[in-house]
RNA sequence: GCCAGUGUGGUGGAAUUGGUAGACGCGCCAGACUCAAAAUCUGGUGAUGGCAACAUCAUGUCGGUUCAAGUCCGACCACUGGCACCA
């Protein structure tokens, strides 16, 4: 038997000594850079999920190596961060001890399974050999104007008393503790990274990402394209911009909705009768957390802007100004105008508070035709709430299972015209009106008369009060043609084929909102178009000739929140002089390092522990010499892994971050392989990142990385996530000592789908090691 | 709800431009070796029917194009991931 223990250990050794991974940076041959995430060093060492993504990537350097490329595969350590500064704060010591520890660990696990790194090049984000050019480069950022200091409404956790980045929350709640998150007015430092939106996304054309991540990145930008446009407020000269993506519908805009956050109210304030009423709705809003405002299917709320109204600019109507919290401040201006009969949200809204609806897209069924007669319909729907059944009349081979039709007689109300036609063809009379739908355009031909017809029909929702009958009078073609039959909603739904039947069914038992395309209504120029584009268009251009209003573009993403309120990160150069306020710390100056002993706990007040240390953060003001005070927020988490990627380049460079024959030579990374859980917040930062760099000419690629892959996770033997409260974790040393590196390596290459999450199984394991 | 990806034996997965579906590995079954087991070696292994030769059916479902479809087209279903009161 083979003593895989022995040989193992001898080619690790030998490895080791003879430096037989290294990457060569004056070489003659072809580089190939292949990297993965880098790992937060964590006291408990490697998890079972590690070595799958490191074999699979060590796999490609080998094949590379052999292939004759000159193969950089480093490995480093993201070490600045939350789980850090609280062992510190249980244990009593400091944070860069700890993580020295944990290092440790974690790289003799990494050689015992002999993966291929490059250990010449090895660092940690912790170094102040590396934070001076982290550093350095938040001065770039800052000397371009992309980093900014200002009091914004941010995300707050209650619980990790730090503020969020938009990256950082999610569904509403904090990523990493699941605590609430509020918004909080603080001073922070941004990066201006909403700037670069359309060239994250342009950027994804040159790379080989895989599908899901590419639009992982997309849907985060959430690239938006649409309309500003200018409501007057009236008798004022104040302007509520809104902005839209359907300015086709803007005749149908019968109020406006601004978010509570909206400035506009301090302005209008003397204006206001309910002024009291509105400032506790602001309150109530500010109050609910992020999780709770975002919440969906609960109920619209609001209050209405008492003695203001807005103008309609297109055809002057006042139309009310409403606050509510389904209106977001971050988005857009903050304000729309709410076209309740074409979109679901202002539909629910509208009717909840009682505002009218006006429709301007006709729904079209049916089959358009050349020469159509035109003419003006109804379809009844009458229902039994005794019964639970509905009014319906079998045509037989002559239509089939209808509801009530019938033509609008010259200046005849709608509603009278279905009364009129139930009793014609029914005998009801005992009925009461209870909606009607809007307009629908049909199309169809009638074999009776051989003619085409279109039709404006509306469908009209009587229920039945009692039996009563009276004798109608039918046309003499209608007679003994067709049976009058109640049947239940199943047989409606079955047995009804006729499209605007149909749609009329549907529309009257489930009215809401029609945010399909159609035939404009109601809407002066735009009226007689059915085509979306086209009546997008027309608007536009006159809206712009009129000069109320331009195209306009939004985004999603947001800037990049980059202060935390923490003591392990990198401190943010900058230093605060009440002379010559925000003044950047001079590059000989760098690094800012954190002090050696220090409390590390929070503070209640929203403030870094380092705001408790005077001797570090009192300062001379580099620019006159006056007393000044240093920024005591440090960076977040993912600044340190935003381009470390390029340290490895060069990682023992003191004159620059990278060398730029070294920055030259290696290019993007070939292949890059992380988590999926990284696809939208790591990525974007790193892209974002890389690409400033490159926009002012320190790196040759504008893109950092070419290939992006994303592996699974390993789940325990029953299916279920891994976990520490579960104990169902698995030690890969465990399994190293037991079977060896190769047969661990070897079933993780087998375990399932790279890209898919798959159970462990001791079996497959002895399997792998059998083969 | 919107966007994207993926569906092939018990299992991981093969199948170049449409051309013998299931290569190769694991597992399983049988045999050899052994007192016995492990390891190792040999053979078998999609399903159904048949003693057999063989036949029929099979690549998520339903349809279509074609001499020929896992592969191309259309509709749908399931799962996974992302986004979501984004105007």
């Amino acid at each position: 038997m083979y003593d895989f223990k022995k040989i193992e250990s001898k080619w690790q050794q030998y490895w080791e000594e003879n430096n037989v991974f290294k990457a060569y940076n004056n070489s003659h041959k072809p580089k190939y850079y292949v990297l993965i995430e880098f790992p937060y060093p964590s006291g408990i060492g490697l998890h079972i999920g590690h070595p799958r993504s490191y074999t699979a990537l060590d796999s490609i350097a080998r094949k590379r190596r052999m292939e004759g490329y000159n193969v950089l595969f480093p490995m480093g350590w993201d070490a600045f961060g939350l789980p850090a500064e609280n062992y510190a704060i249980k244990n009593h010591v400091h944070p860069k001890d700890a993580v020295k520890e944990n290092v440790k660990i974690f790289k003799n696990q990494c050689q015992r399974l002999g993966i291929s790194f490059d250990w010449d090049r090895e660092f940690s984000t912790t170094d102040p050999e590396y934070y001076k050019w982290t550093q350095w480069q938040f001065l770039k950022f800052y000397e371009y104007g992309l980093a900014y200091k200002a009091k914004k409404a941010i995300n707050w956790c209650t619980s990790c008393k730090v503020g969020l980045s938009n990256e950082d929350v999610e569904h509403g709640r904090c990523e990493r503790c699941g605590g609430e998150v509020v918004q909080k007015e603080k001073d922070q430092w941004l990066l201006k990274m909403s700037a670069y939106a359309d060239k994250l996304i342009d950027g994804l054309d040159d790379t080989d990402f895989i599908e899901r991540v590419k639009t992982a990145q997309v849907n985060w930008i959430g690239k938006s394209e649409g309309t500003e446009i200018d409501f007057k407020v009236a008798d004022s000269d104040e302007i509520l911009k809104v902005y839209t993506t359907r300015p086709d519908t803007i005749y149908g805009a019968t109020f406006m909705v601004i978010s509570p956050e909206h400035p506009i109210i301090e302005v209008l304030k003397d204006k206001l009768k309910n002024y009291a009423d509105i400032k506790t709705y602001q309150m109530a809003a500010s109050k609910k957390s992020e999780f709770e405002r975002v919440e969906l299917s609960k109920e619209k709320t609001g209050v209405k802007l008492d003695g203001v109204y807005a103008v309609n600019p297109v055809n002057d109507s006042k139309i009310e100004v409403w606050t509510s919290d389904y209106v977001m401040m971050g988005y857009g201006t903050g304000a729309i105008m709410a076209v309740p009969a074409h979109d679901e949200r202002d539909y629910e809204f509208a009717t909840k508070f009682d505002i009218p609806i006006i429709p301007v897209i006709q729904k079209i069924t049916g089959n358009k035709a050349t020469n159509e007669s035109f003419k003006k319909s109804i379809v009844a729907l009458v229902y039994n709430p005794k019964t639970d059944k509905y009014l319906t009349l079998d045509w037989k081979d002559k239509g089939g299972r209808l509801l009530i039709g019938g033509t609008i007689h010259d200046n005849e109300d709608p509603i009278d015209c279905a009364r009129r036609e139930i009793v014609e063809e029914t005998n009801y009379v005992d009925l009461k009106y209870i909606r009607s739908t809007f307009p629908i355009n049909h199309h169809y031909y009638a074999f009776n008369k051989d003619k085409y017809f279109e039709i404006e029909a509306v469908g009209i929702y009587f229920e039945l009060l009692s039996d009563k009958k009276e004798d109608g009078h039918l046309d003499d073609d209608e007679v003994n043609c067709f049976d009058v039959e109640w049947v239940s909603k199943e047989v409606v739904e079955k047995h009804i084929k006729d499209e605007l039947h149909k749609t009329v069914f549907e529309d009257l038992t489930n009215p809401k909102a029609y945010t399909g395309e159609g035939k404009m209504i109601n809407s002066d120029i735009l009226n007689g178009i059915d085509n979306k584009e086209e009546a997008i268009d027309k608007i536009l251009n006159y809206i712009e000739s009129k000069n109320i209003g331009k195209r306009m573009t939004n985004y999603r993403l947001q800037d990049w929140v980059f202060s935390r309120q923490r003591f392990w990160g990198e401190p943010i150069p900058m230093i605060y002089c009440d002379k010559c306020g925000w003044v950047p710390v001079p590059e000989k100056d760098l690094p800012v390092l954190l002090p050696d002993i220090a409390q590390y706990e929070p503070t209640d007040n929203g403030e870094s522990p380092l705001a408790n240390m005077p001797e570090w953060f009192t300062v001379e003001c580099p620019k006159c010499g006056a007393k000044a005070r240093r920024e005591t927020d440090t960076m977040p988490n993912w600044a340190g892994s935003s381009w470390y990627w390029l340290r490895y380049m060069d990682p023992h460079n003191d004159k620059e971050f990278a060398s730029q024959e070294a920055l030259k030579y290696w290019g993007m990374v070939d292949w890059y392989n992380g988590g999926m859980e990284h696809a939208t917040r790591h990525l974007l930062y790193a892209r974002f990142w890389h690409r400033f760099l490159y926009d002012i000419g320190l790196v040759p690629t504008p893109e950092p990385f070419s290939k992006r892959t994303a592996h699974g996770m390993i789940l325990g033997e029953d299916g279920s996530k891994i976990s520490k409260s579960k104990g169902n974790g698995i030690d890969p040393i465990d399994i190293v000592e037991e079977y060896g590196a190769d047969a661990l390596r070897t079933y993780e290459m087998f375990i399932g789908d790279y890209e898919l999450d798959t159970a462990w199984s001791m079996n497959g394991l002895k399997g792998c090691n059998d083969f």
